[in-house]
DNA sequence: GCGCAAATTGAATACCCGTTCAACAAATTG
DNA sequence: CAATTTGTTGAACGGGTATTCAATTTGCGC
């Protein structure tokens, strides 16, 4: 059974799957046996493949964070280069997957609470904070000074996940379009202030 | 045995116990055994006076929920009634909690991810989310016009639950008083937006 | 076809947890 | 000081889950 990749194929049947139970059933109803029925694999391939349900979950949490980049790659792409532009194309994109998955949000959540209790997922949890954070900085310092860049980096970071923990608290009572006004309004306006303040 | 108040010592043993042991061994290691150990009692008593775990869990948020609510009030008592004063105090309140009990983040982030799979601890995230933005509309609406105050107060709302978010998943390197700062500087920005429109 | 090794299966295993309830202890009453 | 109510215990139970591994299937070279 030499087919190339077979175990690449294999990994990434198990991991769509998992997203598809953690959607359907909660992360805690997210079992070795449901996860193994939606992938029409057996219950005995997940230790064999990630060593375990951990190593899934790890593994699973890694995919979504590099989908998210990405998003955030593609976004970027066609985007002129003002500063300006590029921060607003970082709000799309960190915003652009709740539309298509209403669930994704429940999913983020639960790997934000599971990821205080494993240092592999807090660790990749890091990376992509600092990444955006570093991110926003490199644009808004463009536009303002060190200590307010990094101000408003912080601040514009905590909006971001605070209205993805809203959106998956709500159940759609927060439309995404709102969020990412909502964000771009506040960049605008941190934006003015400086411009007030400078002169 | 008529010693008044037995029950409502027990209850309150028991969650306090439960805190302790979720800010320690996380909320999936949250077990009636643990807390029974804890609290010095057995096992039994759990479903005794709370009808069993989800019972308990439940009272424990309506406990740290009805803790928030007593130190805005407290924090809201001594100040003057300027809208400003009033939306900076109300900032206070909701990070006040933060610097006394470090993890409590943690806790609240459990709660958040629980109350998705309880409907009763679900009403209850409601009910307190609708008092923090009514709050926040109410004191907006003295400074600016209906709709900028209630997007404003949404912007507010999820700067809160984002820092809180972050305070809980980067175990004490964001500062309680920086997060303060930084809501105070948005609302003034958010002010001084209006006032620069208005003119 | 044949044999070998990689891939896959799923019943058996072992562990953990929440709940129950009969028995026990303590306090109150008559 | 019995009798009785109230409070408390913790072993036993049942449901459920992740993991293991011997047996089985699958694909490929010869």
């Amino acid at each position: 059974m030499a087919r190339v990749g077979v175990e690449t194929i294999r990994r990434q049947q198990l991991i769509d799957a998992t997203l598809e139970v953690i959607e359907t059933h909660g992360f805690q109803g997210a079992t070795i046996g449901k996860i193994a029925a939606a992938s029409k694999l057996s219950v005995g391939i997940v230790s064999h493949y990630f060593g375990g349900k951990q190593g899934l979950l790890e593994a699973t949490m890694r995919y979504l964070l590099s989908c998210l980049q990405q998003d955030a790659s593609k976004l970027m792409a066609g985007r002129s280069h003002d500063p300006r532009e590029c921060l607003m194309a970082i709000v799309d994109a960190n915003f652009s997957g709740v539309q298509t998955h209403a669930q994704s949000a429940k999913t983020w959540l639960a790997f934000w609470t599971q990821a205080m209790h494993s240092p592999e997922l807090m660790r990749l949890q890091r990376v992509n904070e600092r990444r955006l954070l570093s991110n926003l900085i490199y644009h808004l310092r463009q536009l303002m000074p060190r200590e307010r860049a990094q101000a408003t980096a912080q601040t514009v970071a905590a909006m971001i996940d605070g209205f993805w923990l809203r959106a998956a608290l709500s159940e759609g009572r927060i439309e995404p379009d709102q969020a990412v006004a909502l964000c771009k309004t506040y960049i605008d306006q941190a934006i003015q202030a400086n411009n007030g303040a400078r002169k």
